[in-house]
DNA sequence: TTGAAAGCGCTAACAA
DNA sequence: TTGTTAGCGCTTTCAA
């Protein structure tokens, strides 16, 4: 049975509200009390029940993490990178795996919204309307999309795209095929988009492929389709799918970059051990999880939509320039 | 505002007692006056408040799980499973990171363990007696560790290593290298033994290695140490320390598995896409995971600790042959 | 089968 | 500066 706060407020010969405040506000009780409080707490290891204190503040100093995936290495940076931050806050955190399914994401989203003060929802797979509706009586902050008045974190894809393009143009690449990924992403769309941009300006030409899963799988189904299309450099959703590309172009007696260079985009531990090892755009994963908890935390003290409108970070990628990038080969 | 339960009871002109019992023993009640109370539910939108109600059953349908490191895949997949579970029985998870730190966990086990109906401790780095000492006041489920009167989950390590050392012998291998992970580790010390005699058993010769970091780095640390020992096989702590193994004897020119074999253990999905693609043991993580909750919620529903001594699981590995052992070459 | 009342552990007015 | 009182949302006796 663990202590309550009369147990201390009785050992320490004051009253409950005494103990409280001596516990939440300091400054408001007398420097002698507030010692004897302390040492009460001390003696019985009193540890004040959140719950019970979330019933009357309404706040229960829990919040809630929404990813699609534990297993993919980027959603369980982003986890770790929130798990840090909330702990400097003591705040806890429910981790909640949605397995890719949309329909379970809203069932388990609904579910935490009334155990937490805020839920960071991860690449959310929901319909914009869903998430608009979720947003309305939940404080909910967005990482890796974006939702109409929901403050978030995104990447700059378009930016990072830039950078891969830069890097494979000045390799003499001229023709660079697109892997892209599930057609209901975010990312996808964006990514898409900014590869295009950025070939457009150096006068690339572009050739799309897929969209394949994002994963190994994925990537060794779209290998024989992107270089079928001619391209000398691929550029791929992730990393998984870069990798699994990779494995594909090996078997077929391809050579990388001897033949074609690739680069993948997240940067994630695998990333440095394939072989070769992979060019990629490093997106900040851990930091992303720091930073939809500093926005969450201050949603929660500012829950004026107005101010949330505004509050949208965006963190920018960097490449990484391994051996899976060479010069284009002469025709 | 979410609805209340006076809402409800209010709406389907009952009393709240009425609605709390419909809801949670609704063979006490009425038919008639059931369907009214789950018209009112289902028009509110009505979900209970679980802190209320733990404040008053001492069952908040919360469970906590501890893990060393989100970014390790073998964890990742525990925590995988422990969801899945979870999910199914309508409990919610924390989940905390405790960076491979044994105060911090200790810690993060103390704070959490208000808040849950149990905890489930996957790997912990704490000392015995901190161990002991938490799951004195506290429901415990241990994955990974084994403590005195401590209900848990762990893997049949020195079945694991037999199968490893029949396959290498078979190829012919009669001195193998075995590359320990971290020495306070319990995995380390039961491989070490079951490794050891194994290899007994079959008449070959053990060459100890390390102790060297779970990591692809700690597997590029310890490649050179192992082949000086001349072994023509190595086996690693894990698939991590293999991989990096793997790539510095690439780099050394070294050939795998011509010059020499390499079997690692877990089988984490980077496994079968290292080349050589590694042979490995593999080890039920998402399955440890959901044993583990339903181990965790039999002991809440039976706190006896007499009972709790023997409900111990152990889960087998299965070796997973691919390209990284072939036979021992001829001197 | 249902309702009234008490109380889980805590905090927040309000008095003193 | 401190104590008293009321009540957060819920469940659970106890009566009716």
């Amino acid at each position: 049975m663990p202590a309550t706060i009369r147990d201390v407020a009785r050992l320490a010969g004051v009253s409950p509200s005494t103990v409280s405040r001596a516990l939440s506000m300091p400054e408001m009780v007398n420097a002698a009390t507030r010692a004897r409080v302390a040492a009460a707490v001390e003696q019985l290891g009193y540890q004040p029940n959140r719950a019970a204190r979330g019933l009357i503040t309404g706040r229960t100093g829990n919040i809630g993490l929404v990813v699609p995936d534990l297993a993919n290495p980027f959603f369980a940076s982003v986890a770790k990178g929130v798990q840090a931050r909330a702990r400097r806050y003591d705040v806890a955190v429910f981790v909640a795996d949605t397995d890719e399914d949309a329909a379970a994401e809203v069932g388990l989203v609904r579910a935490l919204a009334k155990q937490v003060d805020g839920l960071i929802l991860c690449s959310p797979r929901a319909s914009d309307a869903d998430l608009s509706a979720i947003a309305q009586d939940t404080n909910v902050v967005l990482v890796n999309r974006t939702a109409e008045g929901v403050p978030g974190i995104i990447y700059d894809n378009e930016g990072g795209m830039r950078q891969a393009v830069a890097h494979l143009v000045a390799l003499g690449h001229r023709k660079i095929a697109w892997v892209g990924g599930p057609v209901t992403s975010w990312s996808t769309q964006h990514r898409t988009l900014g590869l295009s941009n950025a070939l457009y300006d150096h006068g690339a030409e572009l050739a799309r492929v897929g969209s394949f899963a994002p994963t190994y799988e994925g990537g060794m189904a779209a290998a024989d389709q992107a270089v079928a299309t001619g391209a000398t450099a691929v550029v791929t959703y992730n990393d998984l799918v870069a990798i699994g590309l990779l494995a594909r172009l090996h078997a077929r007696g391809i050579s990388v970059p001897g033949d074609v260079s690739v680069v993948g985009i997240d940067d994630i531990a695998m990333s440095r051990m394939a072989r070769p090892a992979l060019t990629t755009v490093r997106l900040p994963k851990q930091e992303a999880g720091r930073i939809a908890v500093e926005l969450l935390l201050a949603v929660l003290d500012d829950p004026d939509p107005g101010t949330a409108i505004g509050t949208r970070g965006t963190l920018h990628g960097e490449l990484i320039v391994r051996d899976s990038t060479g010069p284009a080969p002469q025709p």
